[in-house]
DNA sequence: CGTGTCTTTGAAGCGAGTCAATCAGGGTGG
DNA sequence: CCACCCTGATTGACTCGCTTCAAAGACACG
């Protein structure tokens, strides 16, 4: 996974050098789908910079003002939210062309932590300024909409298997998810480094460590999956999927 | 609750009267809030008609393609979404002034049913018409992507409490989360009459209905809540309150 | 090559689920 | 107006899946 991209010279967590989104190869999975090249060159002048973040530390936490969006241009990313009482979840994991700082538009401050999970660079789009251009672009204006609601759906998914889903299932829904969503970005179907611990996995899916690790053990004995450390296989992608559609319970 | 909203005359499920914006009461709850006469009268004319929602049935489900957005104006909603295998999971619950229909944005259909609890009115927001508006109003715009926003994070409290309390903690953080939206709209605080059954909450917390109201007999115990069927009293908020701030695990 | 972090595995305990019986209301029709 | 039915709520007894606690093993990194 990580091997595809190439590590710019290591900066300061400062701003860097600005990329194009009209050149950016993340275009169609990103805040850019569909747009023109007018509008492009527009989007272009909007995305302010670049910005490195290495492996465990914090893009943004909760709590700070809301200045900007920004889009994972490579690396990987959670983000937790936290109660007053000390209690941590793991809302998301965020991969190349996704968003971050949704949450904090209702507040004008972040409500969540995002985290690198790997040496990463985001695209900072100054949320100000992207409100401006998507009132002229109604391709910008409604991309973002949609943006918006598909977090939306995701996280109406994340409740539906928080509610209802059995460990085991929970693991399959969570590989299967990752799995498509490194297919869309050109990775293998069927092969994974997961970037998070097991912990971090079991906060995401409502279940302490020991029992993500038993589930992935368990997935392995039957014939379903090869897991080695954080190197996953998956090898027979009906079985997993089976796990999901026969709700044997029922 | 109920006898402070004069029920309209009865009509079909088809569109009625309308009503502006700029003399709802509901306004500084709802879309419209913070804006100014000449925004509001350009509101008035965007909110196309109301409707009516008889107790039980379905403002819209899922995979129906997506029109409007619909604000609730009296009564109360459910919205659940279904996994193909058939499992149910309740994602929120409505009340006067919340917006009905942003996940549909994301693929131009409809993710979730939504079923009034009670008879219901709603009114309807052409989406189309929606967004070019706010290309106009930036206030309208801002407080547009302030209602999207808002969801997503009441959504991931949603998985905070789904991922990690135990069920008088859920129960409680349910209560609590109800009685200060019903406060905002003139509510008592401490009094309540629930709109579901305990299928449905147990269903939005992941419990069974059987641990809901277990829970809910405990709570009664313990001096916390006087419960009488859907007619719930807090008794004790401090110690509702206290449920949520000590852990007592950690 | 040690050290710390992450992972795996086992054994025991508990909280919530399951199954089942009873009870309470609300509405309907005789 | 009462008997009846139906849905929803309560409660008990038992079961099970996940957590907890504990120990050992596997890597990654300095």
């Amino acid at each position: 996974m990580e091997s595809d991209i190439p590590s710019p010279a290591p900066a300061a967590s400062a701003t860097t050098l600005k990329v194009a989104c009209s050149s950016c190869n993340l275009r169609e999975l990103c805040l850019p789908v569909g747009m023109s090249r007018p509008e492009l060159d527009r989007l272009d002048a909007l995305v302010a910079a670049r910005r490195t973040v290495k492996r465990g530390e914090r893009l943004f936490q909760a709590g700070e003002p809301f200045q900007a969006l920004y889009a994972v241009r490579t690396g990987f990313f959670k983000t937790c939210v936290s109660s007053e009482d000390g209690r941590d979840q793991v809302t998301g994991f965020q991969m190349a062309g996704e968003l971050l700082g949704l949450d904090a538009i209702s507040q004008d401050r972040h409500t969540c932590d995002a985290v690198a999970l790997e040496d990463s660079q985001v695209c900072q789009i100054p949320y100000a300024r992207l409100e401006e251009l998507s009132r002229e672009f109604t391709e910008l204006q409604h991309s973002f909409h949609k943006i918006m609601s598909r977090e939306i759906v995701r996280d109406h998914g994340v409740m539906l298997l928080l509610g209802s889903m059995r460990a085991d299932e929970r693991v399959a829904a969570f590989l299967l998810n990752l799995t498509q969503r490194l297919q869309a970005r050109g990775f293998s179907p069927t092969s994974l480094v997961l970037r998070m611990t097991r912990e971090e996995i079991g906060s995401y899916l409502g279940l302490k460590l020991e029992t993500v690790s038993r589930t992935f053990s368990k997935l392995q004995e039957d014939g379903v999956l090869e897991v080695r450390q954080r190197h996953i296989r998956i090898l027979d992608l009906a079985g997993l999927r089976a796990l999901l559609n026969n709700s044997s319970a029922c």
